[in-house]
DNA sequence: CGCATGATTGAGTCTTTTCAATCGATGTGG
DNA sequence: CCACATCGATTGAAAAGACTCAATCATGCG
């Protein structure tokens, strides 16, 4: 049913580092192609610039992988065994973990610029699915080699910021009504939108109202309803997944004031 | 009303590195015991011995300090500037952020083993608030000293078990009912508390109805109602704050079975 | 001993979910 | 090229779960 399981893959040379080649390596090399320019998705900043316009003096001498995605394919999935980071360089990803009764959720969303996978630094093993959600390009850093190339403290921040990040999903799961965490939602994508470069008010959502009902905690019907009424109510507009916020200040208001008309 | 701000506290002596004396680190000292001997809690595993009984020889050299802080009283704030991380080595804290319109929640509680602090390397502030619930004490691990010391690996690891385990709470907030919440919740506490060498079926509660209530995203009038209901149903018994878990399986099937009578 | 804090329990309300029907868009095969 | 199938989105009505408000009950502390 699914695309053949995941494999994490390596570098096929790395200055004075050649890697010994498994038939597996072998096999994979045809799927990965070398990239010659530096990769500022690399960057491990979670720099919102798009890939290779900035060149990073420290990646030089490593020659690192690229990896393609198709929409619909995982990238890695719980239980692989880890062994790279993931810089997202194009495309738009999910992360999603499954409980043992067969309820899954959605627990982030990933755009260029983001490091997927350090759920597998602990236990050398991945605990959660990430599944593209359109055609994506990410860079594969082998982690081993992020280790000789002393990054770690790179790697600490983005962790770091990893775990406020969940502190604020939490919140939002924990404290708000439905109301506020859809438009914290929105404002979240909005402004990692034009992190990007791209348009504050106006995108379009990769993502199904299942798989938001799913992220937010919500259902998928809540979720729709709540649009509309946003819709309404003069905030946003919203034709399927094409998304315009029209009152920005609106939708924080959403959030700050508890009482409503 | 609170007590003084924290203020992250640093060796006063390590070896080969005397850190220049300022006026607050000199006020400090009285604060501090240094401790002679090596910290399983520094180990950073996340270990579950009582602090001192592992010895760990790469903690050599390294003078390190330690803290205590009463019960009500923080450790850090959201906002204080980020020095150090702490281990816990005895006692019983709980973090916690606060939403800019004054609604706040729990977002962990730490017991001993467990390295508190994470949240701060990312932007070099804190973004929460930590506080003891019981007379605590903590081993500051600096962390600077941290880097020089190559303890990355380790440090890499427990960041992401933490992500993994946040990955744990949005599952139980964006997905679980009430009943499954607390459950979950008590059979966590169980598991934590039998890693360290306690009963794992008889513990005491060290937070209070509204602090689990906040943990796990309900109100404490209905923690109160679900401790209640499970004592009818025989899977645990509740006094105020003295819990004993009678049938572990029972909690468990709380959680894996939708279905219930 | 009395006060303060935390816990329990009840009643009513409100939010959100569930179930269900319909609609719209997209893509495929005849 | 169109009909049909499929998937996702919308909307309504009813039900359930959790919350709020409120009163009462324990416990511990000064």
């Amino acid at each position: 049913m699914l695309p053949a399981r995941t494999i994490a893959i390596q570098p096929a040379v790395a200055r004075g580092f050649a890697m010994p080649p498994t038939p597996q390596r072998t096999a994979l090399k045809a799927n990965v192609s070398k990239v010659a320019t530096h990769c500022a998705a690399c960057n491990l900043r979670e720099v919102c610039l798009p890939c290779g316009s900035q060149d990073l003096g420290r990646f030089d001498g490593l020659v690192y992988t690229r990896r393609r995605v198709k929409r619909g394919e995982t990238l890695y999935r719980a239980g692989d065994a880890f062994d790279s980071l993931y810089a997202v360089r194009s495309g738009f990803l999910k992360s999603s973990a499954v409980l043992k009764d067969g309820r899954d959720q959605v627990t982030g969303f990933h755009m260029s610029g983001e490091i997927v996978g350090l759920d597998g630094i602990g236990g050398g093993k991945h605990s959660a699915d990430v599944t593209a959600l359109e055609d994506s390009d990410v860079c594969v850093i082998p982690y081993h080699r992020l280790e000789e190339l002393g990054l770690q403290p790179e790697l600490h921040k983005v962790m770091s910021r990893a775990l406020v990040h969940d502190q604020g999903v939490m919140m939002l799961l924990g404290t708000m009504r439905a109301e506020e965490r859809l438009a914290a939602f929105l404002l979240n994508l909005s402004q990692r939108f034009v992190a990007r470069g791209y348009s504050p008010s106006e995108f379009h959502l990769r993502m199904t109202r299942e798989e938001i009902g799913s992220y937010v905690g919500l259902s998928l019907e809540t979720v729709s309803r709540l649009f509309s009424r946003f819709h309404a109510d003069g905030l946003i507009s919203v034709q399927q997944r094409h998304i315009c916020i029209l009152d920005v200040e609106g939708l924080r208001a959403v959030i700050d004031q508890q009482e409503r008309s």
